[in-house]
DNA sequence: AGGCAAGTACGACACCCTTCGTAGTACGAG
DNA sequence: CTCGTACTACGAAGGGTGTCGTACTTGCCT
């Protein structure tokens, strides 16, 4: 539809590039659970709740692939832990603390405040010493 | 080693059939937060939560067949969400809800919590009506 | 217009997870 | 001693997950 009509510029359809998104009342608790059993993802939502606002993807130092960051993004979005969308190219990410309170209450509480021990360099120590933080070989800088 | 030495019931070697389980530093968030992603690793958590005391395997009314029970709760045992330990054939199991509890401090509770309206027909409401838990295909009786 | 930066889409690969059935072991009861 | 019960061990099938590289789209900037 709409594709070549007349030729010219002439494209009607807005292509807004949204992301779904479970609403709250359909947040899964199998899904979150799942999307929170894995180190990466949990690493993105700790540095989501400690930094305030939203973070583009490239925010964030991974040690895997831009492909892989992609996936646990994408993984996180659908189980409805975060809150993704389009500004630019980039994808602005923020959590969806509010939601996941009202469905599970004390559940990302709980989590986070474990990775304070198991899993440091969170975001808050971002300037603390010697960049303890795996990135992946394929980093450009 | 052991069989037939002599004939008689000697068996001075005594198989106690120990099972492994994870000290509670030992326990990884990771590994409970994956045991605890399965509903029906959830249901037996959530029914060892309800009912006090230790219970036996058979006193899970899971709809999966024998052999994939045993999976799910060495699971939960190796994770270090249960304890389990032999009593003549049978093996009991309770919940390791102060090791939990010390380690990631209000996880148990949230997921637990949400297990009430997300998935009823939890111990406590066994007697209520009309048995609608699914039972296993090759359940005995 | 051209180039770059930020992500996505797709296909591939290896591994893991859930499930099952069948066979085996250990213990208690008749 | 023989049988039944309560599980485990093992192997197999099927689907899912984490990972990657390459190619592509989209939008900003010069």
């Amino acid at each position: 539809m709409s594709s070549e009509s007349t030729g010219k510029t002439r494209e009607i359809d807005i292509k807004v590039r949204t992301l779904a998104h479970p609403s709250r009342g359909e947040l899964q608790l199998d899904a979150v659970l799942s999307a929170l059993s894995d180190p990466i993802r949990r690493q993105i939502v700790s540095q989501l709740a400690d930094v305030p606002g939203e973070q583009a993807c490239s925010a964030f130092q991974l040690p895997v692939s831009k492909s892989t960051s992609t996936h646990h993004f994408r993984v996180l979005r659908e189980a409805g832990v975060i809150e993704q969308h389009y500004r630019g190219t980039a994808i602005l990410n923020s959590l969806r603390a509010a939601d996941l309170e009202a469905q599970f209450p004390g559940l990302l509480r709980a989590v986070l405040q474990v990775g304070i021990k198991e899993a440091p360099s969170s975001a808050t120590a971002t300037a603390t010493a010697g960049e303890s933080q795996a990135r992946h070989p394929n980093a450009k800088a």
